[in-house]
This record gives C-alpha cells, structure tokens and sequence, in this order.
DNA sequence: TTGTAAGCGTTATCAA
DNA sequence: TTGATAACGCTTACAA
C-alpha cells in the first residue's frame, strides 16, 4: 500500500496525496476523494522514504549514563513529553555508566543524521567526549553538567551543598564528607568545594584526608562510612554527595550502635524517593531534576527549529529538604 | 558524501562499494581501494536508504510501563546488551503506566514497520491491548505477563508468594495481605492466589477483607498498613504484593511503635536494592529480572530470524531471601 | 568478479 | 491548483 495506490484510486497523482499530507495546497473534492480512499484502506505514509527525502528524522536521541537512577528518570521523564507533544519520537540510548559507549552512541547520532537533536546526560568530559562533541553535526543540548560552549541545563551543585554543610555546622564539630570522583564535576567536584568551603566559612578545619571516594551505591557508602568512622571515631557529621551514599552510612552506623542525629548527622543529595523511607528520615537536596529535563527538552526544541542559534546555560534552583537524620 | 562519490574515488561502481559493506563479493585489489577510500573520508552508508532499500530498520523497540523502577531497569538491562551484540538498537518506548498509549505505540511501531521486533513488557491486558496485539505484523515478546498464543516470558508469581507466605505463617496466626490490582496478572492475581492457598494449606482462616489494596508506591504502602492495623490490630504478619508496599508498611509500624518482626512479620516481592537498607532488612522474593530480559532478547532475536516460529512460553526460577523483616 | 539498471516510497521543483 | 519528473542513497537481479 504505497502512495500510488492511493493516488490512482482517488483519481490524482501521487503529488497531489503528497500535498494532502504535507503542505495541504488542495482543492476540496480532491481532499474528499483522498480522505475517502485512505479511511478506507487504513494507509499510513512510509517514514523511512519521508526521513529518506526530507532529511528529517523527528527522532530525538537520548543519552543517559543508567537507566536505574532516581535522578535520570527523573530527568527523562520531564524530556519525554515535551518532546512528544512537539511531535518528536525519543530514542533512549543507555550506556550503564560507559564513557566509550556514550562517545559511540554520540558517533552513531551523528554520523548519519539519525536523530534530528541529542540530549546528553552527562557525567564526565573525557578528551574522547569532547571530540565526539566537536564533530557533532547535530542540534545538542548537555544535561546534568555544564560545559562550555555548550547550551547546558544543570544543577547548582555547588552552592546546595555549600548551603546544606552550612546548617549541619551549626550543631556539629567534626565533619567528614564521602564523595564520587572528581571528573565528574557536577557530583564530585561541585559538592565537593561547596562541603569544603562551607567548612573554611565556619571555620572548621577539615584534614587532608577528610573525603572518603564512593561510588554511587549503597554498598559503597557503607565501607567509605566505616572507614571515616575508625580512623576518626569522633566524627559528629557525616556529608554524603548522593542519597544512595547516605543510606549505606545510615546503615553502618546503625548497625554499630551509633545514634542518628544525635551522635552523627547524615545528608544526602538527591532526595530520591528512598529518603523518606529510611530510619530516620534523611536530610538532602531537593534538585528539580523533571524540571530540568523539561527545560532541556525546550532549549534543544529551539536550537532545532533555527530560531535559537546561541548557545545558553541554565542553572537550576533546588531546596534543602531537612529531615530526622540531622538536628 | 554517497556511495557513489566513494565509488568514483576508488574507481569502481556503486554496486562494488554495495558489495564491500554487505556481501563481500569484492575482489583484494578493489578492497583496498574501496577501504583507502573510506578511511580518508570517513564514509558511513545512510542508514535511512537502507531500511527503505531492505525493509530492515535494525531496531527493536521495548515498551515499558515506567522507567523509575527496579523491575523495569533490571528487564531493559538484560535486554539491551542482548540485542545491541546482535546488531540491533533499543529504542525505549516509556508508558508511564497509561494503557491508551501502551496501545499507541504497538500501533506506531508496526504499523509502518519503524521496527523489525517488539518486547512488550506487560502489565495488563484490556480489550484494545489484545486488538493491537492480534493486528501487529512484527515478531513479538511479552515480557513479565503471561498471554497465552504468544511468547512470553514471566516471574514464577504464584509460587514465591506461597512459599514465602508458607514460611512466615510457622510463626504467625494472623496475616494480612496488601496487594495490587487484580487486572495485573502478574502482581495482582498470582501474588495474591500465592498468599490464599498458602493460607488454607496452614489452615490459617482468612478474612474475606483481608486484601488491601495498593498502588504500587510507598505512600499507598503506608495508608494500607494502617486500614490493617486499625481493623485488626492482632495482625502479625504483613504480606505485601511488592518491596515499595512493604516500605511503607514499614514506615507505619514504626511510628506506631510496633516492633518488625517481633510484633509484626513484613515480607516484599522484587528484592529492590532498597531492602538492603531499610531497617530492618526486608525478606523478599527475588526474582530473575535481567535474566528474564536476556531470555526474552534471546527468543525475539529467534522470531525475528525466522528460525523460531513456535510460541514458546517461559517461568522463571525465583529465590526468596530471608532478612530481618522475618522470624 | 564486476557493472548496469531498476527500484524502495517519499517530497520538491517546475511548468501547465 | 495540479501533475510530470527528478531526486534522496542504497541494494540486488541480471548480464557480462
């Protein structure tokens, strides 16, 4: 069933039912006949030879560092409207957390115009991302960090948790702070300074080796929260970059005896749907990351279109959200 | 960049060029000359005039439900690598839990073959679910559910839930259950069968109002418990149809003082990574999720080759893990 | 082993 | 307002 069917059995030429789909420049009794003709056969027009013709996809690429991340649906679940109702199909390309995957999935984006734009939901900058990224030929809007150069949409990672350690100063003395890795510089770097310089404002000394490295699992947060607490037992306040973290600090100290708040404060940041369910209730950063999402979906709608060449960086607010598990 | 400028700089003809990529049927010499070609320009074919040339898109699309929950992710991370080894992209369909657009994107996805196979991970079946199924023309999975007259791939539901209900009442009287609804094979009717025979086999009597039922979030969890607790306050063993039920059953014990499992016996299904860290650890089933989708990749990559034309129809083994939720 | 030529199902240009 | 006609970039008989 192709477009010539329909043309000869409505009695016009294929251009003409081209027309009645696209430009709609038809007279009414042929858009009638035509109208007739495809009620009753049900015909859909081939996107492939549409995509083929006109260069055009409506296909928007996603690329995201995992698929089970409280924050990454978050994200992708404020993109995927936006870009539906725009009429845009969202392709999900998930690369668990593998740097080579994501320069791949970027090559494969571009390469042959498979997707009319890209949102990427970044983590770190290798030298290979940032190549992959100069040779896009594609509408892209970053994610979850900032880059120069780039439209980004990200969050204020710095100043959330400078702001967070802040208020868990005021009732604690010895803090530590278990972190991800630095290359990352929305989680790792970003949370990291604003822990430091809070502590500097408060004139807290922090050692050297203040910061534990995690990775973003629960199990992880255990063993870092284990390490803080027998090298400095008298750590009152433990200051953790991501919620997950914070649950397996919860649970260390749980399991050895250790009260929460009342001997250690624990924070998160995230305020995935867990931080209500644990004993007690964690204290985190609210980060809008649906909000974010949704802002990203509209930049790279924009930059799309060709009305919106510059590229712009949007810095989202958050909130402290204070629970049981600091005082 | 085409193919036939390639074949012009290498002095061949397109149909050679065409070969070189597919076939094979190319001689040593006019292979190097194609490959010395295609590395100075960095030529990748269209994909686009592929799929309208062959009929192949090399897609698979998978329809979720949601993509913010541990079943899902742990389903489209056995699928992906599968499918991706095979040559295949995944493109991610999220429902958001809306039957009407489940429906939707069966339609889109086959009506104009936007992709060479489908996994359709299943939650409910209404009437229109069935229509699209019986109109799709491309090779199918159902995953999670099982639908007789197609391939499916599912959780062992009824058995877990008997068996764990089996081993919780050697220490309680008096148990309730929390579960979902009913339309949901799956989570709603199997689960909850599981619960009622395996009361009757410990000649515990049920009441007809034993049920409540939850949606699938914690918050739901939560109120369900109280309803339970203030109708039957001797209750003192919770069964609930998944782990973020059994969350906020949790929650509601502890802020009415009643101790887990000393007063009140808890049990989840799923083994999130959550219950690893609410306290006290949660005795769940596990169930083979990413397995599942692996095996469901496996059988649509059949399908789709055309070797494997029987629907076949596959349980998973499940494992139940004993916490501290438990006696 | 290679080249020629005929499509795949559209849209865009142009003249009528 | 309409219809021929020429692309879009590739694969695949078929013939050489």
């Amino acid at each position: 069933m192709d477009i010539n069917q329909i043309a000869q059995m409505a009695g016009v030429s294929r251009a003409t039912v081209s027309r009645y789909f696209n430009d709609g420049y038809v007279s009414q009794e042929k858009r009638a006949a035509i109208k007739r003709v495809i009620d009753k056969t049900g015909y859909v027009p081939s996107r492939q030879a549409k995509v083929l013709r006109t260069g055009k996809t409506d296909i928007v690429g996603v690329i995201i560092p995992k698929i089970n991340s409280a924050s990454v649906s978050r994200m992708v679940s404020g993109i995927t409207p936006v870009l539906n109702d725009a009429g845009y199909q969202v392709l999900l390309a998930n690369t668990d957390n593998d740097a080579a995957r994501e320069v791949e999935f970027m090559r494969l984006f571009s390469e042959r115009r498979q997707v009319d734009g890209v949102i990427l939901v970044a983590t770190i900058f290798t030298p290979a991302h940032l190549a992959a990224l100069k040779e896009l030929n594609t509408p892209l809007v970053v994610l979850d960090q900032s880059l120069s150069g780039y439209s980004c949409v990200y969050q204020d990672d710095y100043e959330a948790v400078r702001e967070l350690t802040g208020q868990v100063l005021a009732t604690a003395k010895a803090p530590a702070y278990i972190g991800v890795l630095e290359e990352d510089v929305s989680a790792g770097e970003m949370r990291h300074r604003g822990f430091l310089d809070a502590c500097r404002e408060c004139g807290v000394e922090v050692p050297e080796d203040a910061q534990e490295l995690a990775e973003f699992t629960v199990d992880s947060g255990y063993s870092c929260a284990e390490a803080i607490m027998q090298a400095r037992p008298h750590t009152d306040a433990i200051v953790c970059a991501t919620d997950s973290i914070a649950f397996g600090a919860l649970t260390y100290l749980h399991e050895h005896g250790l009260r929460v708040p009342e001997d250690v404060q624990v924070t998160g940041v995230g305020d995935s749907e867990l931080a209500q369910v644990v004993t007690p209730r964690l204290t985190t950063v609210h980060h809008h990351y649906k909000t974010s999402g949704q802002e990203a979906a509209k930049m790279l709608l924009g930059t799309m279109s060709g009305d919106d060449t510059v590229a712009r960086t949007v810095k989202m607010a958050y909130e402290i959200v204070r629970r049981a598990s600091t005082r």
